[in-house]
RNA sequence: GGCCCCGUCGUCUAGCGGUUAGGACAUCAGGUUUUCAUCCUGAAGAUCGCGGGUUCGAUUCCCGCCGGGGUCACCA
């Protein structure tokens, strides 16, 4: 059996998305699971939506989310080189050798007649749009005589009559589509590039690509790129093609209204690589059995192509991406949950930096907060809010902190109360277990409701509803800090 | 519109002729707890899109319909 080479091929037009993430990553395992190669090349080939930078955020991306290719830009390889826009000559001579073989042909349309052709065959209630071949039969005097001339043109190919051609795909089985149906495909675009195409059927032969794993969009153009491997005279690649991704319960692409659709903007919210790894595994694919929580080697293992969703669509859960990454946050230990936190905060996020937290509050401090937040935090990016009143004075609804007990008075007697307890606490006994004594010491004294004293306590100290325990929370706190906030919704209720 | 793909709990899925149709997320309830989160237990939730066949028997195979999606560029 030859060996194994796949590859993954995107475009420099903007940021890599999420979902080309998701192929790569089976394309990775594919050829990892069968000890062949993974390939990344760089299809620049559209010179007006190429974007700059876009090719290096693109490396930077992949190698962010963990993984990495044996052959392509930057590790080089025995076919250099992998960016497309530098191997113009070669998409030149194939398209070239293809007219020689009369499987190809100039064509000298303007853009504005074949228009004009699109606009008139759309009237006339055409069932599909193609090329009406006005160049097909040009003399071949009249040709030479334009092309020395200089006249713009493209490079055609030239699909057969009424020929069936069947895409065997290891993932939805036999396909038939007519000839008929396809276009005479642009090959090579009159500023010398090629089209995708030309370009990817060329490349993967080349660099002997033996399996093309891609996303179902490229299925109907597939019958086209069966064509040129048989009029070059080459052998098929594998082809299987991978559901799509849609937003749950929308039957849409992934929007951005809904979230990040970037590989890199997940990054930005401070998702975890191998949580976004391991939710991507299962868009598309599944082990068949109970088992969700993948590391990459085991996912590498496990994968398979039968296993490969037949499905047109796979629903991008961000709720569950969430869950996926409280589970491995949770699963962090704590130096790593820190190193981890301090890591990102420094690369993607402009507004909670760690190392400005352990300067102004000392590491000892900022370590404890983390422990109390640890299993609370589902993205990194929650951090600022779940651990705001820990660094200074929260906000405090009058409501919300009036609500919780009987009424005014009731809230005053609490809030009294506690402020003549904890001032009287000297220093060396303010710690979780001594203020959790002696508070509860104050709730049967002055007969206080436990949840009510406790719960107007947490809201004047915090504004939140929701924190980690009470206590816990209090002996973090410097006491003149307690004792402050305190009195600060007294005065804000009385 | 032409061509092509797909159709199982609210959501995502497992299933590859005979199952109490399994799991996860979400939801709800109980336990732990001063709140939240975690953790544990449990519940509810699917006449397997519809209608025909094939078969002793169809979620599973075939056909039609309906619904959703993809694609029809000198973009990938």
């Amino acid at each position: 059996m030859p060996q194994v080479r796949t590859r993954m091929a995107p475009s420099p037009t903007g940021e890599y998305h999420i979902g080309g993430m998701r192929t790569l990553l089976y394309n990775y395992a594919f050829a990892r699971k069968n000890n062949g190669k993974f390939i990344l090349r760089i299809e620049d080939t559209d010179r007006e939506r190429h974007v700059e930078g876009a090719a290096e955020r693109l490396v930077r991306v992949i190698k962010d989310y963990g993984l990495n290719w044996d052959e392509g830009p930057e590790v080089g390889g025995p076919f250099e080189p992998y960016i497309q826009s530098q191997r113009l000559d070669i998409y030149k001579k194939h398209a070239l050798d293809l007219i020689n073989k009369g499987h190809a042909y100039y064509c000298f349309c303007t853009e504005e007649r074949l228009e004009k052709m699109r606009e008139e065959q759309r009237k006339t209630g055409l069932p599909t749009t193609k090329y009406d071949r006005q160049c097909l039969n040009l003399e071949k005097d009249d040709v030479e005589k334009r092309l020395n001339n200089g006249e713009p043109h493209v490079i055609r190919l030239k699909v057969p009559e009424n020929e069936e051609i069947i895409v065997k795909d290891l993932i939805l089985g036999e396909i038939k589509f007519n000839s008929q149906d396809i276009d005479d495909q642009v090959l090579l675009k009159s500023d010398g590039f090629p089209t995708y195409h030309l370009a990817v059927v060329v490349d993967d032969r080349l660099m002997e690509i033996s399996h093309v794993l891609r996303g179902l969009e490229w299925l109907p153009s597939t019958p086209k790129h069966i064509l040129l491997y048989k009029y070059f005279g080459w052998e098929l690649p594998v082809y299987g093609h991978l559901p799509l991704l849609k937003e749950v319960g929308e039957n849409k692409k992934l929007s951005k209204r809904m979230g990040s659709v970037s590989a890199q903007g997940f990054l930005e919210d401070g998702y975890l690589p191998e949580a976004l790894l391991n939710f991507l595994m299962f868009l598309g694919w599944n082990p068949g059995t109970e088992k969700e929580i993948y590391s990459i080697e085991e996912f590498i293992q496990d994968f398979s192509l039968e296993k490969v969703q037949i499905s047109d669509m796979a629903s991008f859960d961000r709720m569950k991406l969430k869950w996926y990454n409280s589970y491995y946050i949770r699963n962090l230990s704590e130096d790593d949950f820190y190193n981890r936190l301090t890591e990102w905060s420094e690369k993607y996020n402009y507004d909670f930096k760690v190392n400005d937290y352990i300067r102004k509050y000392t590491k000892e401090y900022f370590l404890k907060v983390l422990k109390l937040i640890h299993e609370r935090l589902q993205v990194f990016s929650d951090i600022k809010e779940l651990t705001s009143y820990f660094f200074k004075d929260p906000v405090v609804n009058k409501d919300m902190l009036l609500e919780k007990s009987k009424d005014r008075e009731a809230a005053k007697d609490i809030l009294n109360s506690y402020i003549n307890l904890y001032s009287e606490i000297i220093e060396s006994d303010w710690n979780k277990e001594n203020l959790d004594k002696r508070s509860h010491e104050v709730l049967l004294l002055k007969g206080f409701k436990t949840k009510e004293a406790f719960m107007t306590l947490r809201i004047a100290l915090t504004g939140m509803e929701a924190t980690p325990p009470l206590f816990d929370v209090l002996g973090l706190m410097k006491k003149e800090i307690v004792l402050k906030r305190l009195e600060d919704a007294l005065s804000l209720v009385s």
